[in-house]
DNA sequence: TATCTCTGCAAAATCGTGTAAGCAGAACAG
DNA sequence: CTGTTCTGCTTACACGATTTTGCAGAGATA
């Protein structure tokens, strides 16, 4: 900035004063200015100013994975948010554990962030709480936090799950099995919940929650599940992955679907409806959780507001009918191509829920 | 800082000494300050720590989409390596726009960042050239910069193409089309390349360039493919966003694979192995090769390398022979769970390449 | 004409840290 | 006993911007 200053023979303060473009500079000096800026192609330090203004248009977002498609988009949606707003995002993955979730928290308010969006991985979060973050706006995406007070973007999986459920019995079927992957995940276990929920209603009782953390551990309990005395005729899967180890299972055990067993799932996948057969799915509104969780922080950071009770939005859920929950045999997609690849179902409306 | 070492009973510089765990502090001394600093919950500023000692210990990513498996596995796999060296990652996305990217690039650049790893949109780079960036280093990925002085990490992408088309040509196919999406792009053109130089090697035709922006673009085009005097019998899609529309359209058009029409593809999906039929594609070695980026611009951080000729990296790709191509008739994958889900091809042998 | 306000700019303090230089006191060799 | 080296710490400055203060000159007003 010196060397601006200098070869526009004027003081730092007015080519700071440019930059801002605050008032009290002549036309002419502010354009001598900008010239030496081009001549010297000046790119002012932000380290610098955001030092001195104790702000430092970024935010930190805090996913556990970023090849899942869920927290990808969602951290797509964060991004170009924060874009809108000039800031920068900082990104980093937890791999779903407390403890580097805990150190990337720690540099990142090292790094003097003006807020951050997590996807708080399991284990207790009491160190949020901590005075040092209070100047730190906090939202969390998909999963609450146990303190009330910071805001929260969420689905009611519980109420989605059972939607789904509940379809499952309307198609007679009264032995279904509910796959899950990481039972300590706060959507695991409200899902499961939901799941339990359907059942009992229905005067069933439920299967219990069979883990797969691998598409063998599937196999296997798909196997199990189907080649006992009792088998189940239906299987909901608790979430993308689920599904993709369940659709693997099934063609693994040569299960023909819908007809031997049918299948429901939360989170629609992007091939979805040109499965053999299309899948019947609870659909999250992806882009719109992380849209409107960077929207709450940047609502929180731009007002200042530190509230004693934080926001909770919790936005709707669509069931997306298509054909593994037998509603129809053969499931091929419509022709109205637009529709079906923006998910719409292809087989019979869709309902929505909050 | 001044809390703690007023606290300690100490001055500021001996805090920092303690914190760089330097020499000629007593043990006495730097327990005080220990104690004074988790006392007071001090966190040092790493803005001011950067200003000071002019490195960020923070890299940019820029990639087009974050939604995109391909961009996000890649930027996942950089996020990695970066946390194992201790930086953080800014990331962002161009929407593969080139001013946007451009825009982007120049804050990063305000901010200080030590590096770069981008996944450049279709656009003049030569402003990365600029003398501002001397000391940015920067490592592209997927697609090459005209200045050969940058890092690039690529795959062979007109030889693997070739490769996955000769297998079709070897099915007998005489009538192979090319669906691609965006053709200004340099994996495109690569990709289109490969194909042509396979078809003309057979003494056959190159059919037009297929753009596929839309899933009913896709569906357009392969119906006037399918629907003519001499109807292709093959199709190959050349990334995984067109190969989804592929499978849309026939989805949309009742055609049967590999019996009317067979079809290979470049990249792998996730669900390609469950689909019916399995897909035969082509195979990035996508995480290897943020890894790759990754690794080559930490070795010139920390170097301060800046040499005259970039080194470019060429990684294998492998040709997953599945169902899609008419290897086999009813394709369902192998009881082998683990093989299977890790992509290895479950009708014949895969072949590798560079 | 004297005073008063307003404009345009410079000098200095500030943000929080790292680094260089310096300064006491202790240990030690000659 | 004196000079040297090491130890442990302090003081002063630098990093690159912003903000505050203040000052000189121009124009306006009584």
């Amino acid at each position: 900035m010196a060397d601006v200053a200098r070869l526009a023979g004027v003081g730092k303060m007015t080519v700071s004063r440019v930059l801002s473009g605050s008032a009290n500079v002549s036309d002419a000096t502010a354009d001598r200015v900008q010239r030496a800026i081009r001549l010297l192609n000046y790119q002012p330090n932000e380290l610098a100013r955001s030092l001195r203004s104790l702000h430092s248009k970024t935010i930190a977002v805090i996913v556990p994975y970023l090849y899942d498609s869920f927290f990808a988009t969602c951290a797509h949606a964060i991004s170009t948010v924060a874009k809108q707003h000039g800031y920068s995002v900082i990104l980093t993955t937890s791999d779903e554990e407390h403890e580097t979730e805990q150190r990337q928290t720690n540099l990142m308010v090292r790094r003097r962030i003006d807020g951050m969006v997590i996807i708080p991985a399991p284990g207790d979060d009491k160190y949020l709480r901590s005075e040092i973050y209070s100047r730190v706006h906090i939202v969390t995406l998909d999963r609450p936090l146990a303190d009330p007070r910071f805001d929260s973007v969420l689905v009611n999986n519980s109420a989605g799950t059972k939607m789904a459920v509940e379809h499952l019995l309307g198609h007679g079927h009264r032995r279904i099995g509910f796959l899950g992957v990481g039972r300590e995940l706060y959507t695991m276990k409200a899902r499961y919940a939901g799941y339990r929920q359907a059942m009992m209603r229905a005067g069933l009782t439920a299967e219990p929650y069979m883990e797969c953390r691998t598409p063998e551990k599937a196999v296997d309990q798909v196997r199990a599940a189907l080649h006992c005395s009792e088998p189940l005729t239906a299987l909901f899967a608790a979430n993308n992955l689920t599904t993709r180890y369940l659709l693997h299972a099934l063609n693994v055990l040569r299960v023909e679907v819908p007809g031997k067993v049918a299948t429901a799932g939360f989170d629609d996948l992007d091939v979805a409806d040109v499965l053999q057969p299309t899948l019947t799915v609870v659909r999250q509104p992806v882009y719109q959780i992380g849209e409107a969780a960077a929207n709450l922080l940047f609502q929180r950071i731009q007002r200042q507001e530190f509230p004693s009770t934080g926001r909770r939005i919790v936005l709707p859920l669509q069931l997306v009918v298509r054909c593994s929950c037998g509603c129809r045999e053969s499931g091929t997609a419509s022709e109205d191509g637009k529709a079906s690849m923006a998910g719409r179902d292809s087989c019979a409306p869709a309902r929505s829920m909050r």
